[in-house]
DNA sequence: CAAGTTCCTTCTTAGGTTGC
DNA sequence: GCAACCTAAGAAGGAACTTG
């Protein structure tokens, strides 16, 4: 055990001894626990940086270290000393309060209650008895799993939107590139004789392009637009494609395959669709580490980010894998299993 | 000027491979 | 076994170009 986390356990120490069960303390405690806290937050200062600046809250350093100072309080209040150290278990309580914090300021852009005139009822004024009487709205709620699947479909709108909006950008980008070539192709002689004969016409609203044109361009643009739409963020078969579409399987595919990867550059060219250029990623790829004013999320190569599981295991194959007696490792419950090149990590109680 | 040739793009067909 | 994927080859259609 390092000096400091010597440091913290003692000063949690003094805190909780100071801190009685009703909650009633004497100015002598008050004093103790104020200076043991303050004594806590000195000790884990410079890990209180690294994590501001980490979480890219550098911009918000004041409002950063006063969730810090909320998060200490936390785990101070729940820390238990059996289960884990305080210096592991502050850490978490830091990082949930900063991901918090980062979600309120750079994601819930929400215009506020007073600004679109929102009034709140409470479900108490919406639960009274036909006698008057009031009831707990708890008894009203018959579904259980109501909560779950109004966050799915939630999540499903938004994935939605963006996908609709994904696509859109795609068409249009196959209209710009279709309107290109139309443009670029010289107009037939045939054409071009018949309409010297006819005098010149105005279709500056066309651009200069036949519109019979521009309507056998929407109408592949959205026959294409069905076909990406079915196939890539539907999983529809080539079959039912192919039979709806009137063109062959292999057409289909050749089309999604080209969206695809148009879609890909797109996703990636624009910061609306930057979440799904991210999980495009392959999962095996280090990522290069990102300016921390332009990424939400923490940096992936810190080693505490590296955790990937928590898995229950046997003394007996603990002991094995650490070259260490049985009965050493006897109270050993759990060990994280991370993704860096060290497969195990286990501490010893 | 009409017919033939060439070039380009879109789409289809065929056959082999891969993964579940 | 089947669906999906991939490659290669070729058909179809439109337009420019060439030629007699």
């Amino acid at each position: 055990m390092s000096k400091i986390t010597i440091a913290l356990e003692a000063a949690v120490a003094t805190v909780i001894e100071n801190t009685p069960a009703d909650g009633n303390r004497t100015n002598r405690q008050r004093v103790y626990v104020d200076r043991a806290f303050a004594h806590i937050l000195k000790l884990i200062a410079p890990r209180i940086r690294h994590f501001i600046r980490q979480y890219g809250l550098v911009a918000h350093w004041d409002d950063a270290e006063q969730c810090c100072a909320i998060a200490v309080h936390r785990a101070i209040e729940a820390y238990d000393p059996a289960k884990a150290q305080f210096t592991t278990f502050v850490n978490w309580q830091i990082r949930g309060e900063l991901q918090s914090l980062r979600f309120r300021l750079m994601t819930d852009q929400r215009p506020s209650a007073k600004k679109v005139e929102a009034t709140t009822v409470s479900l108490n004024a919406l639960s009274v008895g036909v006698d008057g009487e009031e009831m707990s709205p708890e008894t009203l709620i018959a579904d259980e799993d109501a909560l779950a699947r109004t966050e799915a479909a939630a999540s499903d709108y938004l994935s939605e939107g963006a996908i609709a909006s994904l696509v859109d950008a795609y068409v249009d980008h196959l209209r710009k590139v279709g309107i290109e070539a139309l443009r670029r192709r010289p107009r037939p002689k045939r054409e071009e004789a018949a309409l010297r004969r006819e005098g010149p016409r105005l279709r500056t609203a066309t651009y200069g392009i036949d519109p019979a044109e521009l309507e056998k361009l929407e109408a592949k643009l959205a026959r294409d637009r069905d076909i990406v739409v079915r196939r890539v963020f539907q999983a529809s078969t080539l079959d039912d494609l192919s039979l709806e579409t009137g063109v062959t399987k292999e057409r289909v595919r050749q089309i999604t395959k080209r969206a695809a990867k148009t879609l890909a550059e797109i996703a990636a060219a624009d910061p609306r669709f930057a979440v799904m250029a991210e999980y495009d990623r392959p999962a095996t790829k280090r990522r290069q580490p990102a300016p921390a004013t332009t990424s939400l999320l923490p940096d992936a190569d810190q080693p505490h980010n590296l955790l990937a599981s928590v898995r229950a295991i046997q003394p007996a194959e603990l002991s094995i894998v650490l070259a260490a007696p049985v009965e050493s490792v006897e109270r050993v419950e759990a060990v994280l299993v991370a993704q860096a090149a060290t497969p195990l990590r286990a501490v010893l109680h």
